[in-house]
RNA sequence: GCCGAUGUGGCUCAGGGGUAGAGCAAUUCACUCGUAAUGAAUAGGUCGUGGGUUCGAUUCCCACCAUCGGCUCCA
């Protein structure tokens, strides 16, 4: 069974499993229209047309029909129709979606079809020889789902499961879940004071906690200095605009359901209309339009902190990962055509640089995201401008070597992007870093420069940012690390602990002189047990905790306990500065 | 926006048509403490919000808001 560990065991596995479920929806529910059901990255899924949804006592009902169906032991045989065989077997069967998809299909096709038992599906295969082999399985939760993954059509039911061949790795696999859930920043960075939300403010709008300010602002300065050495500008430009500028960037036109907009564009005559900004890319070209450019200045990179607000959907916010207003660390470089490749290799350098600082290294992939030529109301520009612009990245990426995926339809509205993925306690992929070549923006503003001929020429923008959105930077770390930060990035680093009351003097005196030192330092000055004491700053995940008593005060030491190491004994205050400075600036996780 | 679940003091949760409890946390006093959970006392909630039904609602109904899990969308 260590079969199991293979990819293509797997799937094939988890898919019997689904037809097992559908099988028991069957059974129990004879009117519920069978649509899909594939198996997923740690489970399986099938999609079920119903008038009601499934409750939870469904759910089990359903769980106990499966356990049968799987004593059953009920051989799979796998069987073959041409086109209109097919179709009139699904007709008979009263199953709507199977005659759809029957009917997408060539007209020469030879249609496979699994029957286990009383059971017939519409399926490519393969399956397992019988059902006996799903020794262990779970149904976790139902959700809704658009029937093949649009808006515009019906909603049906879907109920996710997972199975393995025996009950420990079941077993394994939800304790694994549960741990991941502990580490969750959604409630991790509630439970340790980053954030919250009030329900009276709006929902994507989080209140950064002094905690999460902190981290946030430690990022902030990292990033800026970093931008800094590297060549970048740094503009602070106006969060808000009349919608004339979104009308010249294409924003009105393409993302205006994204925007906030202040003011009725139905009375343009007589309001001003103002909206939000989503991006900052129209404000940022500004700065370089202020003057005439030759290409003796090219490139120009600017950088911005860029708070930016967007109006997203009411179902789609999500902790700190998915908001309406968030701070990126936002940047436009405006290159010469024979600067481009050099500048995004840069932009690449520079994203690795703040994913190596932070840790996330063994969590990243590469997404080359492009448009969808199906539907190009979507975008700006033409065909022939996107095979271009989309040719270009291509070259460049494959120059660099990087393992990367396509997507198609994931690009901006303006142009390609190389999107860099971070994966989450979950498994689950998310968007940190993106870097876009844009090709059309800077002929809409006119933004030009004399080439070394004399001739004006439109420059090519490179859209980037360097660690991501900072809300969505802060949700990661807290993930990553289950909440105790590495010491340079964490908000508290140190916490003094005086053994009673007659030590707060001394406690004192050493905060001063670590914050002068340059950490973050708090004393705990409430009359308590010292191990209360420690038991609080470790839940709390503080790097470092400084036991002060009369030994040590007597001594001129700290008794020095460490997050992860724990007893580091009595130390010069020197040697602890020393230690702690060497941690700040190898940036170690410990 | 769509489907579903949830919403009781800072946290975890109980209760239930007659205007609310427990544990932990907090505050005060005693204890002056070397790795949490001694003793005593105190405080804290218009039971998410707004309507409706009712003599009376936190408990029933409706709407809205927020949170969570998905779908769609996206950094």
């Amino acid at each position: 069974m260590s079969d199991f560990q293979d990819a293509g065991y797997q799937k094939t596995f988890r898919h019997t499993s689904a037809h097992i479920l559908a099988h028991a929806v069957k059974r129990l529910f004879p009117g519920a229209k069978l649509a899909i059901g594939p198996a997923i990255e740690n489970g399986f899924y099938y999609d079920f047309d119903r008038d009601e949804p499934f409750s939870v006592t469904e759910l089990s009902q359903i769980e106990d029909e499966m356990k049968k169906i799987v004593r059953e032991r009920l051989p799979i045989e796998r069987f073959e129709l041409d086109r209109a065989a097919a179709r009139a077997l699904m007709i008979e069967k009263d199953e709507p979606y199977k005659v759809e998809l029957v009917d997408e299909l060539p007209d020469d096709a030879v249609i496979s079809f699994y029957r286990q038992g009383d059971f017939v599906d519409l399926c490519a295969g393969p399956h397992l020889e019988d059902t006996g082999a799903v020794k262990a399985f779970k149904l976790t939760q139902t959700a809704g789902a658009y029937w093949r993954g649009s808006e515009k059509n019906k909603m049906l039911h879907r109920i996710y499961g997972t199975s393995f061949p025996d009950k420990e790795q079941l077993k394994a696999y939800l304790a694994m879940v549960e741990e991941a859930r502990k580490r969750d920043h959604n409630k991790l960075g509630r439970e340790l004071g980053y954030f919250t939300t009030v329900d009276y403010i709006g929902q994507g709008l989080p209140i950064l906690l002094p905690k999460g300010a902190r981290v946030i602002q430690l990022l902030t300065r990292f990033v800026e200095d970093e931008e800094e050495h590297r060549g970048y500008q740094l503009t602070k430009t106006p969060y808000m605009a009349k919608s004339d500028l979104y009308k010249i960037s294409g924003h009105w036109q393409h993302y205006r359901e994204g925007m906030f907009i202040i003011g009725d564009p139905e009375q343009a005559d007589t309001t001003e209309v103002l909206a939000m900004r989503p991006m900052t890319c129209p404000f940022q070209f500004q700065a370089y339009l202020t003057k005439t450019r030759s290409y003796r200045d090219l490139p120009i990179r600017y950088n911005e902190t860029s708070t930016l607000f967007r109006n997203e959907s009411s179902g789609e916010m999500h902790g700190l990962i998915r908001v309406r207003q968030f701070t990126i660390s936002e940047g436009h470089l405006v290159v010469a055509p024979d600067q481009l490749e050099k500048e995004f290799r840069d932009c690449v350098d520079l994203a690795r640089f703040m994913i190596d600082a932070l840790g996330f290294q063994d969590d990243v992939s590469y997404r080359f995201s492009k448009w969808d030529p199906t539907n190009t109301a979507k975008y700006i520009g033409d065909a022939k401008q996107w095979d271009a612009v989309q040719d270009t990245m291509q070259v460049i990426l494959d120059h660099m070597k990087l393992d990367y995926t396509t997507a198609i339809g994931e690009a901006a509205f303006y142009g390609p992007k190389l999107d860099i993925q971070i994966k989450n306690v979950f498994g689950k992929e998310d968007t940190l870093i993106t870097i876009q070549i844009d090709f059309q923006l800077a002929e809409r503003f006119g933004m030009e420069y004399a080439d070394r001929d004399g001739e004006k020429k439109h420059p090519i923008v490179i859209h980037r940012t360097s660690i991501g959105c900072y809300e969505r930077t802060l949700a990661l770390l807290i993930e990553k690390y289950a909440g105790a930060l590495p010491l340079w990035i964490a908000p508290e680093q140190v916490r003094v602990l005086p053994i009673s009351e007659k030590h707060l003097d001394a406690a004192a005196e050493l905060k001063e002189r670590l914050v002068r030192a340059g950490f973050r330092v708090e004393v705990d000055n409430r009359d308590e047990k010292i191990g209360k004491k420690i038991r609080e700053a470790q839940m709390e995940k503080v790097p470092y905790m400084l036991v002060l008593g009369d030994q040590e005060v007597a001594d001129g030491t700290v008794a020095v306990r460490a997050r992860k190491e724990g007893d580091l004994g009595a130390q010069t205050v020197d040697s602890l500065i020393e230690r702690l400075r060497e941690e700040v600036a190898t940036r170690k996780n410990t």
